[in-house]
DNA sequence: CCCGGTTGCCTAAAGCCTTTAGGTTGATCT
DNA sequence: AGATCAACCTAAAGGCTTTAGGCAACCGGG
C-alpha cells in the first residue's frame, strides 16, 4: 500500500480547490477524503476538525487576496491605485468564489489579528492616502470602500445582477470612476 | 397524545426565530423538531426537506424586510427617504441577523422572481427618482447603493468593525450624508 | 544492511442529521 | 356515528464527524 502524501498544507489547498469546485459549504472532511483515495479518519491528523480545516481555508483565501493587492498596488497610487485594488478584488472572487466565500468566515478576534486581515486594512488606507482626507473621514472612506467593494463581488457572485443590463462589469468601472470623484472632492460633515 | 398544531407557517416562523438565535447555519429539521417536542419526520409534512425551509426562512425574510421599507418610505423622499430606507436594513440586520443572513441565500431564478425581491429594487429606484439622475446613471447609482448597504451591514455583522473607532453607526450616518450628496451632484462620465 | 522510531494511514465504533415509506390516531364534516 | 383528512409516529437506510487504538511504510543511525 503506498501512502497518498497528504500534508496539512495539500489537505488545505485542495479543500481551496474543492470549495471553489462545489461550493464553500460543501468542503467536508469526507468528500476531501474521497478526493485523495484516502479513509476519513486519516485527514484527521493533519486538521483538528471540520471547522479547523475551514478557518485554514480562510486563512489561505485572505493571504492569496491580501498577496495580489499588494502586487497590485506596487508603483501606483490615487486613482490607478484605487482600480487596481478593486479589480483585485473582483477578479479573485470571480476566479475563485469558494476562496472569496471561506475570506468571509467569522474568525474568532486573536485568529483573525493573526491573519492577512489587518494587511487589507493596511493597504486601504495606503490608497486613501493619495486623497486628502483628514480623520474621521479617512477611516469612514476605509469603510465605504471596504463595504462597496465586499458588497458589490457578493452580490454579483449571488447572481444579483444577473437578469438586468448593464453588465456587471460596466456598473463597477463606472462606479469606481465615481467613487475616486467622490475621494478627490469629499464633501464636508 | 395532544398535538403539537404544527403547519408551514408556523415550522418556517420557528425556523427564523432559531436562526436569529443560533445563526442561519444551524437551522436544521432536526433542531426544529426538538423545539417541537415532536420527530423529525413529522416537519417533513411541513417542509420538502431541509433546503426548502431554508428558502422559506429567506422568502419570509425578504418579505417582512420589503414591508418595513414600504412602510419607512411611505410619505418621505430625497435624503430622508435614503436614511429612512438605510436604517431599515442595517436594524434589521441587527435585530434579525439570522433572518438577514438568510435573505441572502441564492435563489433560484424562478423562486426570487416571485420573491420579495423585486419589490427592493423598485423601492430603491423611487428613491433615486428624488435625485436626478438619467439612465444608466441610475442603474448604477442603484448598484452603489445596494452594493454598500449590504456591504456595509454584513461587515458590521461579522464583526468587522468592532476593533476600531469610530463606532459602525457613526460611519454609518456620516457616509449616508456622503452619499446623499454625491447623488445630488453626480459626476459625469 | 537492518533496526527502531516516527508518522501516515487504517479499522472500528458511536453519535447526530437527513430523508423516505408506511402506519396510527386525532380532528372535522356530514 | 362514520368517513375522511391531516398530523404525527415508528422504522430504517445512508451520510458526515469525531475519537481510539493498531499496523506498516518510511527515514536516520548504527
Amino acid at each position: 500500500m503506498s501512502r497518498a502524501g497528504l500534508t496539512t498544507e495539500r489537505v488545505v489547498r485542495a479543500g481551496a480547490e474543492l470549495a471553489d469546485e462545489a461550493g464553500f459549504d460543501r468542503v467536508t472532511p469526507s468528500e476531501l477524503a474521497r478526493r485523495f483515495d484516502v479513509k476519513v479518519a486519516s485527514l484527521y491528523s493533519h486538521v483538528r476538525n471540520a471547522g479547523d480545516l475551514r478557518v485554514k481555508i480562510a486563512l489561505l483565501a485572505l493571504e492569496e487576496l491580501a498577496d495580489r493587492a499588494a502586487a497590485a498596488l506596487a508603483g501606483r497610487s490615487g486613482r490607478d491605485a484605487l482600480v487596481a485594488f478593486a479589480a483585485v478584488y473582483r477578479d479573485y472572487a470571480r476566479e475563485h468564489p469558494g476562496r472569496y466565500a471561506a475570506a468571509q468566515l467569522r474568525l474568532d478576534p486573536e485568529t483573525a489579528a493573526a491573519s492577512a486581515g489587518p494587511r487589507h486594512a493596511a493597504m486601504m488606507r495606503a490608497i486613501l492616502r493619495g486623497y486628502a482626507l483628514t480623520e474621521p473621514d479617512e477611516t469612514h472612506a476605509v469603510r465605504l470602500l471596504g463595504s462597496f467593494f465586499h458588497g458589490f463581488v457578493s452580490l454579483e457572485a449571488g447572481g444579483g445582477f444577473d437578469h438586468s443590463s448593464p453588465a456587471a462589469a460596466e456598473s463597477w468601472t463606472r462606479l469606481l470612476d465615481v467613487l475616486d470623484s467622490l475621494l478627490r472632492d469629499w464633501p464636508r460633515p
